[in-house]
RNA sequence: GGAGGGGUGGCAGAGUGGUCUAAUGCGGCGGUCUUGAAAACCGCUGUGGGCUGACGCUCACCGGGGGUUCGAAUCCCUCCCCCUCCGCCA
C-alpha cells in the first residue's frame, strides 16, 4: 500500500500519479486523508488523557501503600470519568483506521516515472525483439492439432475431469510438462543464482493481501474449505502464481541489509478462477484455470529495484533463447499495469500455429508497495534505521504458452516435434514423435 | 480428532495486580587497560504511532483480538501457533 506519509505531504503528486492509470483511483485520496485527519485527532486527544490516567493510578497506587485508602478511593472515582472519555476516543481513532486502511488496500501502486503514458495494451511500448517468426515450408498446425494428433494432450478427458480449462497432459506431453519445469528450475537456480524453494500450494488469505491479490481481486481466486465445514470457508486459497506465498516468506521480518538480495526461484502449479474473463471457451491452452510456472522473487535494496529488474527480465528471456523462439519485450504502459506493480515488463513469445504472440512472463519492481502490506523490512547498516524493500516479482516462465509456443515453434513437416537442444537431456529424446 | 505443556527483547530466561521505567545471563556495539589481542571493568543496545520549527514530550506493544480494574506481562474469555503423547493417515 502508499504511504500514508507520501499521501500527506505530496498529495497533487500523488493524485496525478493515479491518474495516470485510468482508472479512477486518484477519487479517493481525499477521503482517505480526511480519515487520516480525524484518526490523528481522536489518538491526540486520547493519549493526553491516559498520559494522565497513568500518573493519576500511580499515585492511587502509593495512597494505598501509605494506607490513606479514603484518598484513593475519591481519586479513583475521578479517573473512572477519564477511563470513559478514552474509551471514546480509542473507538473513534480504531473505526477511522480501519476505514482508512481498507481504503488504502483498494488504492493501487503509483507508476514508475519512466513507465509510459497510456490508457490500454494498445499504448504499451516495444522494448525489443529476439529472433524472427518461424518459417515453414508448410502450412503450420497450431498447438491444438498438434497435442491431439501426437496425443500430448487429452483436452476431452480434461474436461470430464475437471470442467472446461482443464488440462490433462498425457505421455510425451506429461514428459515435456516435468522436463520443462526441471530445465526452468536449473536454469535460474545454477545459473543465474536463485534459491530454489518449494511453497505450500494453498495459502493464508494475509499473503494475498500482502502481495495485493485481495482484497480487489478476492473473486479471481479459488477459495477452499474444509470439507462442507462453511466456518473455514475463505480462510485458505489456492494460490494464483507462486509470488503469493514465496514474496511473503519474509514478512514480518527484519532482514539485515547485508541479506539483500535474496532471490527465489519456485515451480508451482497456478490456480485461477478467471471470473468473467473471456475466451476460456475456446479450446486449447492459452487460457485455462490451472496451470504451471516457476516463478521468480527477488527482495532487493532501493537502490538497486531497477536494476535487478533489468536483470530479471533478462533471467526470463534466456529461457525463450535456449528454446529457440521468437519473442517480443514490451514494456506496459501506465493504464495496462497490475494492480501493485509501479513497472512492469511483459514477454510475448511467437505462436506461429496461432499466427500471435502469447504472454509468458510479467517482470514487476512493485517497490515498497508490497513490503509495505507484508511489513517487511531491513535495517540500513549506516543509520540503523529499518527501511521497506523493493520486491520483484516476475514469471520465469509460466509453461501452458510455452509449451504450446515450443510445439508451434519446432514442428516438422511430418507431424513430429523437434526438441531443442537444451531441453534434450531433460526429456531424453531429440524428437517427439508421431503417436503409434 | 483426544489429553497435556508452552508462546516474555537478537537469543536464553525470571516475573502471577501497583517504582515493570521488564531482573539476570549470553550475544552485539562503543570505551578503559594493552605494542596488539584476549581477559577484566565501564557504558550503550527493541518496534510502531502521535505532538513539536527543533531540543524534546508522550502513547501503545510481553503470540493476535476482546474483557475486568483507578491500574494488566500478571486475572477472565476467545482465536492462532509451537512442543509431547494417543488415535487416524500418504
Amino acid at each position: 500500500m502508499l504511504d500514508m506519509k507520501l499521501l500527506r505531504d505530496r498529495t497533487e503528486f500523488v493524485r496525478e500519479r493515479l491518474a495516470t492509470r485510468n482508472a479512477g483511483d486518484e477519487a479517493r485520496v481525499s477521503e482517505v486523508l480526511a480519515l487520516d485527519e480525524s484518526r490523528r485527532a481522536a489518538l491526540a486527544e486520547a493519549e493526553q488523557l491516559k498520559a494522565r490516567r497513568n500518573s493519576a493510578s500511580k499515585e492511587i497506587g502509593g495512597l494505598i501503600g501509605q494506607k490513606r485508602l479514603d484518598e484513593a478511593e475519591s481519586k479513583k472515582a475521578e479517573v473512572r470519568a477519564l477511563g470513559d472519555r478514552i474509551a471514546e476516543l480509542d473507538k473513534t481513532a480504531a473505526q477511522a483506521e480501519e476505514s482508512r486502511d481498507s481504503l488504502l488496500l483498494m488504492i493501487p501502486n503509483l507508476p514508475h516515472a519512466s513507465v509510459a503514458l497510456g490508457k490500454d495494451a494498445a499504448d504499451n511500448p516495444e522494448i525489443r525483439v529476439h529472433g524472427l517468426k518461424a518459417s515453414f515450408e508448410f502450412t503450420p498446425c497450431n498447438h491444438v492439432e498438434l497435442c491431439e494428433r501426437l496425443k500430448l494432450i487429452d483436452f476431452a478427458r480434461g474436461a470430464k475431469l475437471s470442467g472446461s480449462g482443464f488440462l490433462l497432459y498425457t505421455g510425451w506431453g506429461a514428459r515435456l510438462e516435468r522436463a520443462l519445469i526441471n530445465f526452468l528450475l536449473d536454469l535460474h537456480q545454477r545459473e543465474h543464482g536463485y534459491t530454489e524453494v518449494a511453497p505450500p500450494y494453498i495459502v493464508g488469505e494475509h499473503c494475498m493481501i500482502g502481495v495485493g491479490q485481495f482484497p480487489k481481486f478476492r473473486d479471481q481466486a479459488y477459495a477452499v474449505q474444509e470439507g462442507l465445514d462453511t466456518s473455514t470457508m475463505g480462510k485458505l486459497y489456492l494460490l494464483p502464481t507462486a509470488e503469493a506465498p514465496v514474496a511473503n516468506i519474509h514478512r514480518e521480518e527484519i532482514l539485515a541489509e547485508k541479506q539483500l538480495p535474496v532471490r527465489y526461484c519456485a515451480y508451482s502449479p497456478c490456480f485461477r478462477a478467471e471470473a468473467g474473463a473471456a475466451g476460456l471457451g475456446t479450446r486449447g491452452m492459452i487460457r485455462v484455470h490451472q496451470f504451471d510456472k516457476v516463478e521468480l522473487i527477488k527482495v532487493v535494496h532501493p537502490d538497486q529495484g531497477y536494476e535487478e529488474l533489468e536483470k530479471m527480465v533478462h533471467n526470463a528471456e534466456t529461457v525463450l533463447q535456449r528454446l529457440g523462439l521468437h519473442y517480443r519485450v514490451i514494456n506496459l504502459c501506465t493504464g495496462d499495469m497490475g494492480f501493485a506493480a509501479a513497472k512492469t515488463y511483459d514477454i510475448e513469445v511467437w505462436a506461429p500455429g496461432q499466427g500471435t504472440y502469447l504472454e509468458v512472463s510479467s517482470c514487476s519492481n512493485c517497490e515498497d508497495y508490497q513490503s509495505r502490506r507484508m511489513n517487511l523490512r531491513f535495517k540500513r547498516e549506516s543509520d540503523g534505521l529499518n527501511l521497506f524493500p523493493h520486491l520483484l516479482n516476475g514469471s520465469g516462465t509460466a509453461l501452458a504458452r510455452l509449451f504450446v509456443a515450443l510445439v508451434e515453434t519446432h514442428q516438422q513437416a511430418d507431424g513430429s516435434i523437434r526438441v531443442p537442444e537444451p531441453l534434450q537431456p531433460y526429456l531424453g529424446t531429440d524428437l517427439i514423435p508421431l503417436a503409434s
